[in-house]
RNA sequence: GCCCCCAUCGUCUAGCGGCCUAGGACACCACCCUCUCAAGGUGGCGGCACGGGUUCGAAUCCCGUUGGGGGUGCCA
């Protein structure tokens, strides 16, 4: 029997990252065994699921580079209705399942009265209501025994069934919830491992109990993957954590940047290198090797990742990549010389940690003068006595050396000599003066694609009006 | 309240009874390199939650405690 996993995006949102994190896996995994990875839209309930948004979770899986095997075919819960809506019949005429027209306040008042703990108490069970617009159809859980699980990451878990109370399967407007819709479907798809968030562990028993009155066959192996946390240890939200993995798109993330930190969470490969290939991780990848504690998310980890990834990209790559981030630049696309930028490409590649910071570190490239950064000129000319001397005497002497970065930096250095000072105070003023900032990718090889005439241009236009 | 899960440096992790005076990575600190800033190199700081067992031997196995988290919906 060929593998086969499945990811079930609830589409009432964009995608999370702990949603994320989860299709990664079963990507990893089917990939790893050569198995299928599909696609299944849990939109049961009307209420929140838009619709809109499926394209986007595609959109998004796809920037991650998580491919289906279901593509153009994915099931849509919601359009299955009457399939599912059969399937409650077979159980309310064995007698598996019944009709209750409680509402939760008055349940909540019986268990109050009678000391009992929250949870629906079985009030309807032997009422014989019929099934209709007021009544919602509840699965009558067994009293004794208890369902036991074999998860892959931890273990067995068992739960006893006097603890599971009897749950909703279908609305009172006929449609019905996951748990009903979600075992149905991974019978039907021949799901064979299902890998999910671990806040679902303690739904688990109910589809198990699903499953097996419904003659579902096998279930299938569970793996229940440990939750992603934010800063407080808490399970990572919206309000306090940045979640959205278009957020981190935009940020300027590169999409093996995030699957491969993200691969990180909760699993390690066996060597203990952790920044990768994704084809390697692939190789690496085992469900055994999955550990079930939290897992912290740490921005600055990712962001090393993908500084490394950033790193690893050809100039003709990081400039592709770049694109949309140098369309948004402040240079007019006129300005623009791809081949300045990717002469001086490696240079800003070690320098980054994301595309969105790839605009400010060449801008001065591009842009007809450079923008000058009050505290860069305030400290290496405004407030620099050597300054005024140290640029006339740049001025001067830029006007007749051969323009390589090479001898650019040997005038350099001989004019620090000239002034006393040594090559690293030297390149001060002239780096603001020329780039706008004290700090930036090396002076020399920027001067030299900038050119004589611009580069002693901006010296010039340092210089105080007085002293020019 | 009840049910379930988890527990190695601040964080991600290696470790699956002796190779552990616990290894790596991020972050942090120092030094080196150096035209700034990075990158890179070297070194440093820092951890097996606690208490009982089991065993010749426990980070590793068992029990308990404590702590954390998740679930407890006509959400998924």
């Amino acid at each position: 029997m060929t593998t086969r996993v499945r990811f079930a995006p609830s589409p009432t949102g964009s995608l999370h990252l702990g949603s994320a994190r989860t299709a990664l896996f079963n990507w990893l995994f089917a990939r790893s065994v050569s198995g299928e990875f599909l696609i299944r839209i849990e939109d049961t309930d009307a209420e929140r699921s838009r619709p809109e948004l499926i394209d986007q979770v595609f959109a998004t899986l796809d920037w991650l580079g998580l491919d289906w095997d279901n593509r153009g075919d994915e099931p849509r819960q919601s359009q299955r209705a009457e399939l599912y809506r059969a399937a409650v019949e077979r159980l309310l005429a064995a007698g598996a399942a019944y009709a209750c027209d409680c509402e939760r306040s008055a349940v909540d008042e019986r268990n109050a009265a009678a000391g009992r703990p929250p949870g629906y108490d079985g009030h309807c069970r032997d009422r014989d209501l019929s099934v209709g617009p007021d009544t919602v159809v509840r699965f009558a859980t067994p009293d004794t025994g208890s369902v036991d699980i074999d998860d892959v990451v931890r273990g067995r878990v068992s739960f006893d069934c006097v603890n599971l109370e009897d749950f909703v399967i279908a609305r009172s407007d006929g449609s019905v919830t996951f748990l009903l819709a979600n075992a149905i479907d991974d019978a039907e798809m021949g799901i064979t491992h299902v890998m999910r968030g671990e806040d679902l562990l303690n739904s688990t028993p109910k589809a198990l109990l699903l499953r097996r009155a419904l003659d579902g066959g096998e279930p299938p192996i569970f793996a229940h993957l440990p939750l992603i946390v934010g800063e407080g240890r808490k399970k990572l939200s919206k309000r306090r954590d940045d979640v959205a993995v278009e957020n981190y798109r935009d940020a300027g993330y590169l999409p093996e940047g995030m699957v491969n930190y993200l691969a990180l969470l909760g699993w390690g490969p066996k060597d203990g290198v952790e920044v990768r290939p994704t084809a390697e991780i692939i190789e690496q990848f085992s469900l055994e090797a999955i550990n079930p504690s939290p897992a912290g998310f740490d921005p600055k980890k990712l962001a090393h990742v993908n500084a490394e990834k950033l790193r690893a990209l050809d100039p003709e790559e990081l400039l592709a990549r770049s694109e949309p981030f140098l369309a948004a630049a402040p240079w007019g696309a006129d300005d623009f010389d791809r081949d300045v930028f990717l002469a001086m490409a490696p240079e800003v590649q070690s320098r980054v940690k994301t595309l969105a910071e790839v605009p400010d570190m060449v801008d001065f490239l591009f842009l007809p003068q450079p923008l000058m950064d009050e505290g860069s000129v305030a400290k290496a000319i405004t407030n620099n006595e050597l300054a005024v001397p140290l640029l006339g005497a740049a001025i001067e002497r830029f006007g007749s050396v051969e323009w390589t970065a090479e001898a650019l930096h040997a005038a350099t250095l001989e004019l620090g000599e000239a002034h006393g000072v040594k090559l690293g105070k030297a390149q001060a003023p002239i780096r603001v003066a020329v780039t706008g900032r004290t700090v930036g990718p090396p002076l020399f090889e920027a001067l030299e694609l900038l050119g004589r005439a611009t580069t002693i241009d901006r010296l010039r236009r340092a210089l105080p009006p007085a002293a020019g």
